[in-house]
RNA sequence: GGUCCGGUAGUUCAAUUUGGUUAGAGCACCGCCCUGUCACGGCGGAAGUUGCGGGUUCGAGUCCCGUCCGGACCGCCA
């Protein structure tokens, strides 16, 4: 019998952690070759780690001259003595500290060199040709920065909301019926049945606000739409949350407001390195965000391009350009709340505005140009509910258990999605959303 | 679904406008050199069915037709 325990793993130092040995301390460190740097008396060995790069100084003779047998992309395990250096390449970290190499040991040796050159300090390389690469390319620091960008905001959406009373959830991927209206949904086979792919947690999350009251989750939703866009995909990562008792649609507003601020916050200083290497500036977030209704809205864009967008029932994405450039220069804020989106616009969950017939109780925010948020207040009276159904033309009956939450009382409630794929890419200032995925799904792709 | 644009070495690009010798260059790769590099540097080498098929022509990467693949924007949405 053998007896298992984690204090038989041991972390890997970090990054500040070989910053903080001191001069002459013994350490061994494994990680992936990124680059060699053969000199006549030796060479530097770039290691890619964890949570940065270190650079390891080789003699020509150190163990039985290994630096002639390492080639990029090997992954070995580096024994030597700290030593402190001054670093040029950002992508360097920890950026005062090199290791001089006594003993190497190669785990494992690539097959074939990489097939672009991850050496550079940028990946020069056609968005496709780096979405075909992606096991590749993401190894490269500055592709896998912008990932670790998101991890951080994720992490940080789930920890903020767990510390203000919200549960996680996690709701089927796999569903009966499509939530939303609009949006085209992916068909599989379940058993014997046809199942449908989730475009939303909207369902659950209401229901789950009937014994949780304030909720949230964070994972994958499904669009079928054959759209073919840089701010699209077809399977991208939803962080959504629900909260009950709220007095008015804003109650969500607020909390996003200082939700964002918080991520944002967070992100920028635990990814101070990443942000460095990406040459990216977070911005401050203000304290409470501009509102204004979709009506002022086509106004300010009207005003700024001289065509007249009004009666649009949506804004176009030239408007949010126009939206955010004239919040950011007249209100001092990179997101601005649109809201009151026309009932026709929006799913048939959302609460209509007693005071403005024909509108609804929901939001858009918009950042950087970039729509990155929908959310509003939804529909908790079952009588309400059903008929709002009806006037969509849609079956009560196929909505069965989804109205059994209402039908059993639902507290005043509302929520909000964030596309975490968006906001990375808007943070970083990235074109192409599929650049802040891992492995992107859209029309064209489904490898790798 | 609509409108534009593109496809040349592993990769990023040039040569296409005006058809003309053996399709060039950077990086990666291979060899040699370089005592602290950090997008290291120097010298040399190898690397191509110009997406695919057909046509025009003495001659096509270049012009024409078809086809495949991809990109950008719009619609729609996060």
């Amino acid at each position: 019998m053998e007896r298992l325990g984690s204090q038989d793993l041991p972390t890997p130092a970090g990054a500040a952690e070989l910053s903080a040995a001191p001069e002459g301390s013994r350490v061994t460190v494994h990680g992936a070759v990124q680059r060699i740097r053969r000199l006549s008396w030796g060479a530097f060995v770039v290691l890619r780690r964890h949570d940065g790069l270190v650079q390891c100084v080789l003699q020509a003779d150190t163990d039985g001259g290994a630096m002639q047998r390492l080639q990029e992309e090997s992954c070995v395990e580096m024994a030597g003595t700290i030593h402190r250096a001054s670093m040029k390449d950002p992508s360097i970290m920890p950026r005062d500290t090199e290791i001089h190499v006594e003993s190497v040991r190669i785990l494992s040796e690539p097959a074939s060199p990489p097939p672009v050159d991850l050496t550079k300090k940028i990946l020069d390389l056609h968005i496709d040709t780096n979405l075909d690469l992606r096991p590749v390319s993401l190894r490269h620091p500055v592709e896998r920065a912008r990932l670790r960008i998101a991890s951080a905001l994720e992490a940080d959406f789930r920890r903020y909301l767990s510390s203000r009373g919200f549960t996680s959830i996690r709701s089927p991927k796999i569903c009966f019926a499509g939530a939303e209206g609009g949006a085209n949904i992916f068909r599989v086979q379940y058993f014997d049945r046809t199942a449908f792919l989730a475009q939303s947690p909207q369902f659950y999350k209401q229901m789950a606000v009937a014994f949780y009251e304030r909720v949230f989750e964070t994972g994958p939703v499904f669009r079928a739409e054959p759209h073919q866009t840089s701010r699209h995909v077809n399977e991208y990562t939803s962080l959504d949350f629900e909260m009950g008792y709220i007095s008015s649609f804003r109650d969500v507003m607020l909390m996003e407001a200082g939700l964002l601020r918080s991520m944002i916050e967070t992100a920028g200083r635990e990814c101070a390195y990443e942000l460095e290497l990406l040459g990216a500036t977070l911005p401050s977030v203000p304290d409470s965000f501009p509102c204004v209704t979709l009506a002022e809205a086509h106004e300010i864009a009207g005003a700024a391009s001289g065509r007249d967008y009004s009666g649009e029932p949506d804004l176009g994405p030239e408007e949010e350009k126009l939206v955010c450039e004239h919040s950011s220069r007249e209100w001092g804020s990179e997101f601005v709340f649109v809201t009151h989106y026309p009932t026709s616009k929006r799913p048939f969950y959302t609460m209509d505005d007693p005071l403005t017939p024909g509108f609804t109780l929901s939001f858009d925010l918009l950042f950087r140009g970039l729509e990155i948020t929908t959310g509003g207040q939804r529909i908790h009276d079952y009588d309400m509910q059903v008929a709002k159904m009806q006037s969509f033309g849609l079956d009560p009956a196929a909505f069965e258990s989804y109205l059994a939450a209402h039908r059993t009382g639902l507290p005043p409630h509302g929520g909000l999605a964030i596309g975490l794929e968006r906001l990375t890419a808007r943070l970083l200032d990235v074109d192409n959303i599929r650049l802040t995925t891992m492995f992107p799904r859209d029309a064209k792709r489904l490898t790798p």
